[in-house]
DNA sequence: ATAATTGTTATACTAAGTATAACAATTAGA
DNA sequence: TCTAATTGTTATACTTAGTATAACAATTAT
C-alpha cells in the first residue's frame, strides 16, 4: 500500500467513526470502505498508538475517535501510520560519500526534495479532520 | 528505476556534457555516473526527442547537449524522460465513480496532490541546467 | 567492408505492493 | 467458567514495479 493511498484510506476510516458514536469494528469499516479488514486493522492500530483513535478489543469491541475531528491534522494521521518523511524520493546514491561531482549532484536534489518535503508537510499540518468533513458532506 | 533517479541521472550526464565540447559516447557517460550504459541511452534517447541533447549514430558518434545549459529547465528535463505527471500520488480508486463519501473523499486527495504537483512543477521550471551547473562547481 | 555507435527490445532477477488468511490475546456476556 | 466476538500481529500467496544487464538491428565514419 503505498502511502498515499494509506493516507486516503485512513482518512476515510477516520470520516466513518465521526459519523457515528458507537465504536465501530474493523469489519463494518472494511465493508464501508470496501478494503479487507485485516488492512484496516493494521492501519488503525497504529493510529490508535498515536492516540488518534480508540480501540477496544474483545466482544463488543471496535473503533472509535479519540480526538475531536477538529484537533486531528493530516500531519499527525501521516506520521502515525508511516515511518519514512512523507513522499520520499531518492536519487541514486553513489558507493561513494564523497565530493564526486555525483555526489554533489545528488546533494544538491536531496535538498530540492527535502524542500518540497517541508512544503508538503505545511500543507498537511494545516489541514483538521473536520475541514475535509466539511468539504465532503453534501 | 523511479522518477526522481531518472531525474537526477539524467542530470548528471547533462552536467558532464556540458563539460565536454566533443559527443560523449554512453559508455564514457556511464562509466562517468557509475551506471549501466544501455541505461543511459534509454534516457539520453528521450531528451533527445525533446532536443535536449544531440545523438549521433554510428562511428564517432555520441551525445552533446542541444542547448545551452541557461535554456534547459528541469521541468523539461523531467517531461522529457517521464510520461506521467511529476512524483505522482494515488488514491485507492474505488469501483464506482460516484458520489459516495469515499469518492468524494479521493476528489479531496485527488486535488491536494494536484496542488503538490503545480508547486512541483513550477519550482522545476525555475531550475535551469545553469543555475545546477554554478551550485555544483568547487 | 569494418568497426563503433545509437535506439530499442529482451532477459533475468530482486524488491515492493496487494490481498487475504490465520491465530494468539483479550474481553463481554451467558 | 465457557463461548463468541473482536483486536493486533504475523504469515502466505500473488502480482506488479524496479534494477541491472545483454543482445542486436540500424546507422555512420573511415
Amino acid at each position: 500500500m503505498s502511502a498515499s493511498t494509506k493516507l486516503s484510506t485512513s482518512v476515510k476510516a477516520l470520516c466513518y467513526l465521526s459519523e457515528n458514536d458507537k465504536p465501530k469494528n474493523s469489519s463494518e469499516i472494511a465493508e464501508h470502505i470496501g478494503i479487507n479488514a485485516s488492512k484496516i486493522r493494521m492501519l488503525l492500530s497504529k493510529l490508535g498508538k498515536s492516540g488518534i483513535v480508540r480501540s477496544d478489543s474483545g466482544m463488543r469491541g471496535g473503533f472509535s475517535l479519540a480526538k475531536d475531528p477538529e484537533n486531528i491534522h493530516l500531519q499527525e494521521i501521516y506520521c502515525a501510520i508511516e515511518d519514512r518523511k512523507a513522499f520520499y524520493l531518492n536519487v541514486n546514491n553513489t558507493k561513494s560519500k564523497g565530493n564526486t561531482s555525483s555526489d554533489r549532484i545528488n546533494l544538491f536534489f536531496l535538498d530540492l526534495f527535502s524542500e518540497v518535503q517541508i512544503e508538503i508537510e505545511n500543507k498537511m499540518t494545516d489541514i483538521t479532520l473536520k475541514s475535509i468533513l466539511n468539504k465532503i458532506k453534501q
